[in-house]
DNA sequence: CTGTATTTTCAGTAATTACTGAAAATACAG
DNA sequence: CTGTATTTTCAGTAATTACTGAAAATACAG
C-alpha cells in the first residue's frame, strides 16, 4: 500500500473486526474501500492486501450479506467493482439495521414464543423473559423510529445530547397536565 | 435443568453469544444467571450446564471482565455466588458502555493518532479519517450524555420514538430565531 | 454458440479458539 | 500456622474457523 498512514489503518481494522464479529481480511477488504476514492475489484484488493482471490471473494459475498458494500460497474470493463456509501450516516445506519437483525431479533423472535407456550415454568424465569422480551422490542421500535428520522434531525438529536433532557420536560409536563 | 423453557433459551443465548463476540458457554452461564432467581456458585452452573469446573472458572472471569456479573457472597458459605442486575436498563446501559470501550473507543484513539500525524496521505483518506472520527466521537459523547439521564428519562426518551421529531421542532426554531 | 475472462465453490490444510483435567495458587476456618 | 475448601492457571487436545489453490460455474464479447 503506497500510503503508510492508510496502511496502518487498514490493519487496525482487521484487528477491529474480531470484535465486530466479522474476521480479520474482511475488516481490511472493508477498510480499504472505505479509504479508496475510486471503487476496486477483486483482483486488485487481494494485490493490496496479499491474500488470495478466492478469500477476497468471500469476503466480499459476506461485505454484501451486511450490505455495506456496492457493486459498481465501470463502462467498458468486465470486472465487479466495489465501493462504500459516501455518508458515513448511512454506514452507521446499515450497521446498526444489521446489528439489531442479527443480534436482537433471533432472540426477540425466541422470547415471543417462550412467552407463549410458557405454562408451569418458573415465575422468575418467565417475569425475566418478560422484561428483556418488552426491552428489546422498546429498542428495535426505536431504532425503527429514527432510521425514518431525515439525517439533518438524527444529527441534531445527537448533537442535543444531555440537552434532551430540557425537551423531555416537555412531554413530562404535558404528561402531568 | 428442571424448566425446559429455561432450557431452550439457555441453549439460544449461547449460540447468540458468537453474535456478542463471547463464546458459547459464557453465553449459556450468563443467560441461567439472568433466569435464576437466586445466586449461583461454580459448581452448580458447572452440574447445570455440563461442562467443566474450569471453564466455569473462565467464563465466569470474562463475565466480570464485562461487568455483567456481580460477585455475592452468602453467610456460612465459603463459595462464590453470582448473580446479574435485576433491572434490565442496568445490564443495557453496562452492555452499551462496554461495546462502546471495546468497539469503538480503539478505533477512536488509532483515528485522532493518525489524524496528527498525517501529511503527506492521499487527501482523501484523509477525509474520510476525519469523517469516520468525528462521527465516532459524536456517538461517544451521546452515550455518554445518555448513561447520565435518569432511567425514568430514558424510557420516556425511547418510548417517545418518532415523537421526538415534534420534539426536535423546538431546538430548531430556537436556532433560526 | 464458442471461447475467454471473471467469479464462486469447495476440499484440504493451516491457524485459532474452546475446553478439559490435573496441578498450583489462594482463601480461610479452626 | 495447618489443613481443607475453593478457585485459577495452564499444557495438551478437541473443535471450529480462516485461508488457499484448483476446479467448476457464470458472464459475456464477438
Amino acid at each position: 500500500m503506497s500510503d503508510p498512514l492508510m496502511q496502518s489503518l487498514v490493519l487496525h481494522f482487521g484487528e477491529m473486526g474480531n470484535r465486530w464479529g466479522i474476521n480479520r481480511t474482511v475488516g481490511q477488504i472493508y477498510a480499504l474501500l472505505v479509504f479508496s476514492e475510486t471503487p476496486l475489484n477483486a483482483d486488485q484488493i487481494s494485490a493490496e492486501l496479499g491474500f488470495s482471490r478466492s478469500n477476497v471473494s468471500m469476503g466480499l459475498k459476506e461485505l454484501q450479506s451486511w450490505e455495506l458494500v456496492q457493486l459498481k460497474h465501470i463502462a467498458g470493463d468486465r470486472k465487479d467493482y466495489f465501493t462504500v456509501p459516501e455518508d458515513v450516516w448511512d454506514i452507521a445506519r446499515t450497521l446498526i439495521l444489521q446489528r439489531r437483525k442479527r443480534e436482537l431479533e433471533p432472540t426477540l423472535t425466541e422470547l415471543r414464543n417462550a412467552l407463549v407456550e410458557q405454562d408451569g415454568s418458573k415465575a422468575y424465569a418467565v417475569k425475566r423473559m418478560q422484561e428483556i422480551h418488552d426491552f428489546m422490542e422498546l429498542l428495535v421500535t426505536w431504532t425503527d423510529d429514527m432510521q425514518r428520522l431525515s439525517r439533518e434531525d438524527l444529527d441534531r438529536l445527537l448533537k442535543l445530547g444531555e440537552g434532551v433532557n430540557k425537551v423531555l420536560e416537555f412531554t413530562r409536563r404535558r404528561k402531568e397536565s
